[in-house]
DNA sequence: TAGACATATGAACAATCATTCATATAAAGG
DNA sequence: CCTTTATATGAATGATTGTTCATATGTCTA
């Protein structure tokens, strides 16, 4: 448990309990860095705009490819990168593979964020 | 009003309503993109380190780079970005400027997507 | 005004990432 | 089987970005 340095300031905003703040920041640490990397996926418009199609309903990828104007590569890889987030889900139907919405949490973040910038 | 040009697939996922989604699609993606420039910035654990700590109460540059151990260049950066994006504010006082989450808003938008990554 | 402290900024570099192109897998139908 | 349709994936590339280093700006005090 190392002494805060504050020999080295002068402008001595916090201090008195700087020790327990530091060992949240500890602890919060690793919690950023899962939700920075869940922020990092939803930081792409195409992307949100899949995301946005699908919570209209669920559909197949050419339909996703057709809505979204995107290469139907490009949509494959960034559905990867949904669905490694668990963001979206899937399911095979035949020669299509049927994406959707993970779960409400999901829109809720969506809707709130909206919010934020339509204010 | 372009065709729905389904002549090219065979799948025959969506189809009927299929002209109402496009329009939608070209409505929402600007919001699209205003939305990811938002998550963006937050998809950045030093950012996201940086508002958990002013979570707590606005405090000086140096407090910030204390608690998130970050090079104060790095701090400094990184405060631009969150003021660009209008997530925090600052006032001068002094030598020290002091930094503060802009609104409620971004708690909960914070909030809300720990819920998700702590489920 | 000179020097110390607090913060900001510009350039450079390494790393990450979204898209494209080519190709692979998978399923269905003839 | 062979072809067609639907989707996935690997490599390459161009663009974006976070950090570092050096330096600039701003503020206070002696």
């Amino acid at each position: 448990m190392a002494e805060i340095k504050n020999e080295h300031r002068e402008c001595g905003g916090m201090n008195i309990e700087k020790v327990k703040m530091l060992e949240n920041e500890i602890h919060g640490a690793e919690e950023a860095y899962e939700l920075s990397e869940l922020f990092k996926v939803l930081g792409d418009s195409t992307r949100l705009r899949i995301l946005f199609t699908l919570e209209k309903g669920e559909m197949c990828v050419c339909d996703i490819v057709e809505l979204v104007d995107v290469t139907q590569s490009a949509v494959s890889h960034q559905l990867r990168v949904l669905k490694q987030a668990r963001l979206i889900k899937y399911r095979r139907e035949g020669k299509s593979v049927i994406y959707s919405i993970a779960d409400d949490h999901v829109k809720t973040i969506i809707d709130m964020a909206l919010e934020h910038v339509n204010e």
